[in-house]
DNA sequence: GCCCGCCTGTCAGGATGCTGTCCGCCGCGC
DNA sequence: GCGCGGCGGACAGCATCCTGACAGGCGGGC
């Protein structure tokens, strides 16, 4: 865990960083917006400890700055301006806890640790077979950062190829993966699926190819060089 | 979005429930930690607002359980319980921010909002789409600087869409961020209220479509060439 | 309280597009 | 060459989606 503090007061950025330091985590620290713009353009940290009133200029600000740039760093205002309204203004201006000065030492990590430990955003399962990309979670694909349009069945079926990638997907499995209790799906229909789904992946450079196996099922294959 | 609040007083259930509505979200109020978790088991929500002191448990149990369970659903203790240990203890359990009564309606929509914005890739106070914008904190949507008057509901759903550019919205996860418990939304609605938005929409060149993936949900795209 | 507006749902008709059946053709393997 | 499995066009049935019409609910103004 890697932090930043941006503090003019050299008395407060001791003391708030003996009060980092000692709870184990690495600690840059800095005095102006300018050296603050630096640092966050040099390194990746995990959170920022801002205050508002800068030499150089105001904190909201630069803080508006790395939002508008579409960074995502987790920002603890920390500040004496403590009243309600300005207290809104600092969160709403992208902050993501803001703590009036003065403010308890204890009170500090524990909020610190709570955004830290927010980082890591859960990655979503997605399977990949060539340059296609299937996004278990809400059912997309798409080829090359492409979205694909594909019909509910011919996703399916799709679904099911790219889990079996390199390896035969029997036709009877195949019927049964693709239909529900009650209706009974024909041979020809996933010959169709088949079809249907060759042809709309045709077009793009999927790095893959549907092969048939006679007799048995279907064979998704990566037919990169 | 979704909010659930924890509350065991009618009084202040009530209270809090207006403001959250006020602001635009939807509202589920529970009054035990067993009807809590009844409620966090059968819907997804976006925030939990949670209360600590519950007839029939302690709120940091509830809130220890889950994330023991290993649900990152961001949770605001809202409490009486101010002491600096008390906000330590908080934190440390789970919570992703700490606000002690009596607190002030706007700081605590702030917070929420704060919260709120860390869901799935909203870095910004301000979501934008094509030629659209969203100012989370007021609700407002323009158009090229354009105000654009959309009802509550396809206020919601553009919010939404707007939040997931780019990516399919699935209908099963609009109609439960567009309902609360007591109005089960029919599918039908949202057709209905995707209807009424496009057609708001369409007098705006707003360079973003609501697309219609059939089966699956819908997609706002885009359409700059 | 009453009227009137807006919001938001239900219902139903029509439009759209998915998916299966039928069937003739093709190509592989014998 | 022959048979069989696979392929895919044509078509029809059906699920899904769109949208106009209408009604109930809620709140504001008088």
């Amino acid at each position: 865990m890697r932090l930043l503090l941006v503090e003019d007061s050299d008395r407060l950025r001791e003391l708030v960083g003996e009060t980092i330091r000692e709870a184990g985590w690495r600690l840059d620290a800095v005095g102006s917006a300018g050296d603050a713009e630096a640092a966050l353009a040099g390194a990746d940290y995990d959170l920022v400890l801002l205050d508002l009133g800068l030499p150089d200029g105001d904190g909201l600000d630069l803080l508006r700055d790395l939002r508008r740039a579409g960074k995502a760093i987790p920002v603890l205002v920390l500040t004496a301006r403590g009243a309600v309204d300005e207290r809104i203004a600092g969160l709403d201006a992208g902050a993501d806890d803001y703590l009036a000065k003065p403010f308890n030492n204890g009170e500090l990590l524990a909020r610190a640790r709570a955004l830290l430990r927010r980082a890591p955003l859960a990655v979503q399962p997605v399977i990949e077979a060539g340059a296609l990309r299937y996004d278990v979670a809400t059912h997309e694909v798409s080829c090359a950062g492409e979205p694909l349009a594909l019909a509910p069945r011919e996703r399916a079926l799709l679904e099911v190829l790219m889990r079996h990638l390199g390896r035969v997907a029997k036709k009877r499995m195949l019927e049964e993966k693709l239909s529900a209790f009650d209706e009974e799906v024909s041979a020809n229909a996933i010959e169709l699926a088949v079809s249907r789904l060759r042809r709309k992946l045709a077009p793009f450079p999927t790095g893959i190819a549907v092969e048939t196996v006679r007799g048995v099922g279907y064979l998704l294959r990566e037919t990169t060089p």
